[in-house]
DNA sequence: GGGTTTTCTGAAAACGATTTCTGAAACGCG
DNA sequence: CGCGTTTCAGAAATCGTTTTCAGAAAACCC
C-alpha cells in the first residue's frame, strides 16, 4: 500500500532511476528535476532507509553507546553528539548500559548489525579490556574513558589534573585528613582515585579512599559506614554528581555539617550543586566539547582511516563554593 | 568481506533457507540446526538488519520521540519504554525534539522512513493540533501530553488533580495570594494551569499566573521580574523541575527567604528536590509506570488494530516538604 | 501396501531502493 | 560533414535476507 520509488516514476512519466537520481542530487535534467519532484509531493513519497542502506551498503547511522543517561553528563553529552550528527545528515542510535558489561556486548551486537558507519562509546573497564584485546569492526572514538594502550581514538578529561586540584584546593583551606569515593566500574573513577593519591603524596598527606559501585544510593550506604566510624575524614572528595548526592544524604543522616564537620567536593557542574546550602564545590566539564570532539575525531576517521590514533585531553574548571570554606 | 548467510551456508553445507529458519526457530531437524549453529558461531555471523527488515517489511523497531531528555521526568519513562522494548524482542529508536515542533516533525518524517512498527511520543501544543487534522500513519501513544480529540492512545498524569492538591496544600497552610507559573509549549502546561485556576476558584481566591518558554533560565526571568514587583505572590505553584531551580534561584537573587517570603511548590521528585534547603513539596509522578503503560498500551494496539482509543489517567503524589510550611 | 498427509529442505522470487551498464541524442571540433 | 565526446535516461543487476513454492522423504492410516 506504501507509496514507492515506481509509483514516483509513473507519476512523474520517468524511470525509477531517474526518480533517484533527482532525489540524491544526480545528474538529471531540470525538467525532469521538476517533474519528479512535484510528484513525490503529489505521492508523498518517503524512502524506505532498509532498502536505501542494504543497496548503498552505508547505514548512515552512528552508535551512541553511554554508560548512563540519568547521569546528566552524558545527556549533555548525546546532545552535543546528536547536534553533530544530524547537521552532518547522520542518524544516531542512542543506547543505554547502566554500566553493564552484558548490555554493552549486547548494544556492541546490535551495532554491527545494524553496520553503523561508526561509534561513540563510554565503555565500563570490563569492556574496555575486551576491546584492546579484540578490535571492534567499526571506527570508533572513546568518551570519558580512555584507551589504555591507545588503540582508539578518545578524548577524556584531564582526571588526575582536575583531581589533583580538588585535593590542593582542600589542603590551601586548612583541610589534612581528605578522603576519597571513587566509583569502580570505569576507569574514570580509576583515574581520579590515582590523580587524588598522587596530589596527596606530594603534599606529604596520607590518602585514604574507598571505591563503590556507580550509583547515589551505593554512595550514601558506604559513606553512611564511614561517617560514624571514628576515622571519618575531614574532607571528601568524591568522583561524580551521584556520588555528590549521596554524600549530602550521609551526611545529613549523620548530622553533619557542611563544612563545618565535613568539606566536600566532586564533579560535574549540575544546576543543584548551586542550589544547594552551601553550594558544592566541583569540577565542570567540558561537555558539550567532549560530544563535539568526539564527532570531529569520528568524521577525520571515516575519511582518513589510516590516521595515527589520537588522544584528547580537555580540563576542567574548578567552581569552589561553600562546601569547601577554609578550616575554622 | 562481511560474512553473509550465504557464506554460513556454505560452511554448514546447508542452503541459506536452512540457515535462516534455524536462525528464527523455523522447522529444521536437530542435526542441522546444530550444524547452522556451529557455522555461525565459526564464521561470527551476524545479519544484517537492513536485509532483514526490507524483505520481511517490519522493522521490529518502535520509535520514542520525547520533548527533553535533560528533563529527567523523560529519562526516566525512556528507561521504562527501552526496558519493556528489550523484553518484547523490539529495538527503540530515541529522540529528543527540544519542544520545537520543526524538530518534530523533521522526526516524524524519520520515523517514517525507517518504518517504525509504533511511536511513542510527547507532542508540543502545535503538534498535537496537526496531529488532530491528519493521522499518523503508525500506531502511536501519546504520553505526558494527551490528545483532546480522543484520536490517540495516551497515557497521562491527572495534571487537574495534582496542581489543585498543590493549591488546597498551600492554601491549608494560610497563603492566600498564590501565584502560578506554566510552561506554554505543551498542553500539560495548560492543564495544569487550567488545575491552578479551579483550585483557587472554589477557594474563592483569585488566580494570579503567568507562562513561559519551558526552560529554567525562561522561568527564572520571568520570576525576577514579578518577584520585584508589588503584586510579588506569598506562594508560587510551578510546573515542572526546571521552573523549580529557575524559581529556587530568582528567590535567592532577589533575597527572598523560602518560606517565610514565598512558599514553593512544584512538579517531578527529583533528587535535588529533596537536597535543597528547605526541601520543596513536588508531585511525584509514576514515571516507571507511564513508560510501561505507554509500550503495554501500544502493543495491544498493534495486536488489536480495532480497539477503541484508550486514554490512561494516572495520579502522581504529592510530597510535602519545608518549602510550604504553614504561614507564620 | 498404497494413498494421503506431514515434515523437512533447497531453488528461486521478492523486498525497494541504488548503481552499473548501455545506448541515444546532443555537442564540439577540425 | 563526420567522428569522437559528453550528457542524460532507462533497463537490468544488485544488496542480504526472508518467504513462497515445489518436491522428496518420512510418517500415518485404513
Amino acid at each position: 500500500m506504501t507509496v514507492g520509488i515506481k509509483d514516483v516514476a509513473k507519476a512523474a512519466g520517468v524511470s525509477p532511476a531517474t526518480v533517484s537520481r533527482a532525489l540524491s542530487g544526480g545528474p538529471v535534467s531540470d525538467e525532469l528535476r521538476a517533474q519528479v519532484e512535484a510528484a513525490v509531493k503529489a505521492t508523498g513519497y518517503r524512502p524506505n532507509l532498509a532498502a536505501r542502506r542494504l543497496r548503498s551498503q552505508q547505514s548512515g547511522t552512528i552508535g551512541l553507546v553511554v554508560a548512563d543517561l540519568r547521569n546528566p553528563f552524558f545527556t549533555a553529552v548525546s546532545r552535543a553528539v546528536e547536534d553533530s550528527a544530524y547537521r552532518a545528515g547522520m542518524r544516531v542510535i542512542l543506547c543505554n548500559t547502566d554500566e553493564d558489561p552484558e548490555r554493552e556486548a549486547l548494544y556492541l551486537q546490535l551495532m554491527q548489525e545494524e553496520r553503523i558507519t561508526g561509534l561513540i562509546f563510554a565503555p565500563t573497564r570490563t569492556t574496555l579490556e575486551q576491546l584492546s584485546r579484540r578490535r571492534l569492526e567499526f571506527p570508533t572514538v572513546l568518551i570519558d574513558r580512555a584507551s589504555p594502550a591507545g588503540l582508539y581514538d578518545c578524548v577524556v578529561l584531564d582526571n588526575a589534573a582536575a583531581t589533583g586540584e580538588l585535593v590542593r584546593h582542600l589542603i590551601e583551606r586548612g583541610y589534612r585528613h581528605i578522603g576519597g569515593l571513587f566509583g569502580n566500574a570505569s576507569v574514570t573513577g580509576l583515574e581520579r582515585r590515582d590523580g587524588y593519591v598522587a596530589a596527596l603524596n606530594a603534599a606529604g598527606l596520607k590518602p585514604d579512599f574507598r571505591l563503590c559501585a556507580p550509583s547515589a544510593d551505593a554512595a550514601r550506604s558506604t559513606l553512611a559506614g564511614w561517617f560514624s566510624s571514628p576515622d571519618r575524614p575531614e574532607a571528601l572528595v568524591v568522583s561524580n554528581s551521584l556520588f555528590l548526592s549521596g554524600a549530602v544524604r550521609a551526611a545529613r543522616a549523620a548530622g553533619l555539617s557542611i563544612p563545618r564537620d565535613l568539606a566536600l567536593a566532586g564533579f560535574d557542574n549540575e544546576v543543584w550543586t548551586e542550589l544547594v546550602e552551601p553550594g558544592l564545590t566541583v569540577i565542570e566539564q567540558p561537555v558539550e566539547d567532549i560530544g563535539r570532539q568526539a564527532m570531529a575525531l569520528l568524521f577525520e576517521r571515516l575519511q582518513t582511516p589510516h590516521l595515527p590514533v589520537r588522544k584528547l585531553v580537555l580540563s576542567g574548571r574548578c567552581v569552589a563554593r561553600g562546601s569547601t570554606a577554609a578550616r575554622v
